[in-house]
DNA sequence: GTCTATAGTTGGATAGAC
DNA sequence: GTCTATCCAACTATAGAC
């Protein structure tokens, strides 16, 4: 049974080892995604990654080259989907609109929607991938800060033009100051601080919202300050 | 002057090392703060901040007891004035009051100003302090999570109730979350986002904008979104 | 494709001289 | 109070067997 003939024969024990490559890989990035977002990059050996993972820490170089290499396949495994229907709920908002300008919480929902349903979808994998979203904000590597500008500039970029139709009394440099509150309300939210935010006395605790709560919520809330003349600039009021 | 009597021995080259005990640990405070700040907790050495202060690993270990305990110091220097100047300048304007509720846009004044006050005192700091403030809200030591609630939590409750006099026909929840939102506003800002956020093309750059510029808009949008119905909650228009 | 073994660094922490 | 020297654990990455 121990392979006398060529090639083709006598997988018998190293059956086990030849495991199907895609699927060793998706757990690599399964591990890496919830220790990453938990104890961060740096806090986290490539050992601990492949262990969770069931697997070695060549293995890992193997598929991935490096660890920073891992990190990066593990936060664009997430954010494309994202990003690609972000941009597809906005073109068909533009196509419906025919050159109108677009409702601002029309906008809002579309850049917003796009990461509460993944996270609704993925169960589970959700509760994990926020961390990631959080992580992609304030992890070190120099990689990351390439692919933040990546995986958001064409996308900002988009949704800033629409949003300065939506706003024409606004200046563009008010309203991209506007977008990075945006910005900073969703990846609070996106990080799960909402559930860990200090509560108790005066102040009720936030654990139990749905997401459609929540972003409705957002939505109100930021709309709300985009509209909100600037006093300061070529705003309206002036 | 130099007191020559009782201590009376050969300080002759141990002088040297003899320095100034607090100096040295504020030379550790500060390449901590700044080394934390760009490479975070995990990603920075205690070589390297030693080194960066000029001094020793044992002298760290000394003044500091351990790595972690001096990430806590670290924070704890700069987070203390700014917690003890919102609370005072609250605390005025409710002195002001007298009973009365007090202006929406003075209450986020009083919460926000502190920061930005801080940096522009510290000069060259104030640009490292707000790295420390971005990790606060993202570093993986355990430690740091307690400390979020001990400095955030009194604090937040305290504003919370003003906020609720202030917005009396909103229900506390709401509130609560919308002040999430707020802080997720502020970290981003704070964290030093805006400077390098994504720009060109229809996006302007935000990089010259002045403290004042941002801390008013951001009071602005913020209070409008305040004050923005909850459609969805015990809010104003149900 | 996956493993074991190991090379070569670098880490936090401590002991003991001064 | 500060240093030098050192311990030992843990890390990334690679080489080579299977």
């Amino acid at each position: 049974m121990t392979s006398p003939e060529t090639a083709p024969a006598a997988l018998s024990n190293v059956a086990e080892r030849r495991r199907d490559p895609e699927e060793t890989q998706e757990r690599l990035l399964d591990a890496a995604e919830r220790l990453f977002g938990e104890r961060g990059f740096d806090g986290t050996s490539l050992r601990a990654v492949t262990q969770a993972a069931g697997t070695s820490v060549s293995a890992a170089h193997y598929h991935f080259g490096s660890k920073e290499a891992l990190l990066v396949a593990t936060i664009r495994r997430r954010t494309e989907p994202i990003t690609r229907a972000r941009l597809e709920r906005l073109e068909r908002l533009e196509r419906e609109a025919a050159g109108a300008p677009i409702p601002l919480e029309r906008l809002l929902d579309a850049f917003l929607c796009p990461i509460f349903e993944y996270r609704a979808a993925r169960g589970d994998h959700g509760e994990t991938f926020r961390r990631i979203a959080a992580r992609l904000f304030s992890d070190p590597p120099a990689v990351v800060a390439d692919l933040k500008r990546e995986i958001f500039g064409p996308t900002v970029e988009r949704f800033m033009s629409a949003l300065a139709r939506a706003l024409p009394e606004r200046s563009s440099r008010s309203i991209a100051l506007d977008l990075q509150f945006l910005v900073g309300v969703m990846v609070h939210v996106t990080s799960g601080h909402l559930e860990d935010a200090p509560d108790g006395g005066s102040v009720p605790s936030l654990a139990g919202l749905s997401d459609e709560r929540v972003l409705g919520r957002m939505i109100e809330f930021v709309a709300a300050g985009l509209r909100a003349p600037d006093r300061q600039s070529g705003g309206a009021l002036r």
